[in-house]
DNA sequence: AGGGCTGTGTGACAAAAGTCAAAAAATAAA
DNA sequence: TTTATTTTTTGACTTTTGTCACACAGCCCT
């Protein structure tokens, strides 16, 4: 985690030890929940190793809103905020190892080192960063070109991932991205 | 500005003072341009007054990705943060006035201030919830589905921006939110 | 009032994507 | 290996959305 950390910002030793005080291990077999609908989340993720996804429930089925590959964060950013429960359901697709850090904990450690408040801000430009362009995939192109746009920005999760799993994310039926894939 | 700001994070006086040397105030009227495509972005921009749309340029057609209105915060992120040339646009859709602050003072303030590096984290915080919650309405919902989510989040909106506006936010063409429209 | 201009509505048709059902293929389990 | 289970593929058909062409309304302007 350290190593990733660096990717983002830069922490001096002092700081690293207050952080690495806080976090703790967890390992998720493929199939496990790490948040669960329903209830309130109350900490950030960071995967070590393997493989999550973020689901919601509509209509009887699971859309997929986000995949975590190793060495990034993820949490349910609007149940943690609000306190309110959350509707995501957060999943192991592969056995995973993941290192957790409770909110009260990271609030107290962002009032007390601004070290590590200029790490949750870096940190949050780069998620904000990366979801608006997520979100541009819809506005400005087609199923297809979403296809071609995953596969050239997620490379690798296009062999771990079910062709399922991707088409929920791509905001298309499994049968039509079967088609799409078979036609080039 | 001030009274948004503190809905977001508490600042002492003399950190609002802080803030506001560094501001400077811009008019714009109708259809002028705040960030240009081509250039870099280097401001972040608060709306006083006025409406304004964020749009790229996709084979021929402008599609807009966001949309402000008073007393919020814009820019545009990547382009902020990599110095890279802009693919987008932000003009203004009706007379406005914004107050821009430099990204040089910004991160200079981030720096020598734990406050405003809080306000920060706070205000990106809430960007993307906002940003997430936009990217679900198009893997969960459909274009109908879409225009009502968009009306009940903003019903002003609604009123001030032309249907083709909308409709490009949306995803979709103008004559399909013309005929959802009349549908119900 | 009579042009331009911009934005919106309508119709006929084409293309894209969804639906349902069933077969084929790939995985996991016994 | 054989059987079960899950995932992917295929086909026929429906629904949704896009495309193009043009009509219509509102508004500003002189």
């Amino acid at each position: 985690m350290r190593d990733a950390l660096k990717e983002i910002t830069q922490l001096d030793d002092n700081t690293w030890q207050v952080f690495n005080n806080v976090i703790t291990e967890t390992s998720l077999q493929k199939g496990d929940l790490l948040v669960y609908p329903g209830q309130v989340c109350r900490h950030i993720y960071f995967l070590e190793t393997g493989l999550l996804r973020s689901f919601l429930h509509q209509e009887g089925e699971e859309r997929n809103v986000a995949f975590t590959s190793e060495n990034a964060f993820v949490t349910d950013l609007k149940s943690l905020r609000s306190g309110q429960p959350t509707e995501l359901t957060i999943q192991a697709l592969e056995q995973s190892t993941v290192l957790q850090l409770a909110k009260t904990d990271l609030m107290r450690l962002y009032h007390e080192s601004h070290q590590i408040e200029t790490f949750g801000r870096q940190l949050l430009e780069a998620l904000l960063e990366a979801r608006e362009e997520y979100a541009t995939w819809f506005t400005l192109h087609s199923a297809k070109e979403r296809y071609e746009l995953f596969s050239q920005k997620y490379p690798s999760l296009l062999q771990r991932l079910a062709l399922g799993h991707i088409a929920s994310f791509l905001g298309i039926r499994r049968e039509t991205l079967s088609r799409i894939r078979h036609l080039k």
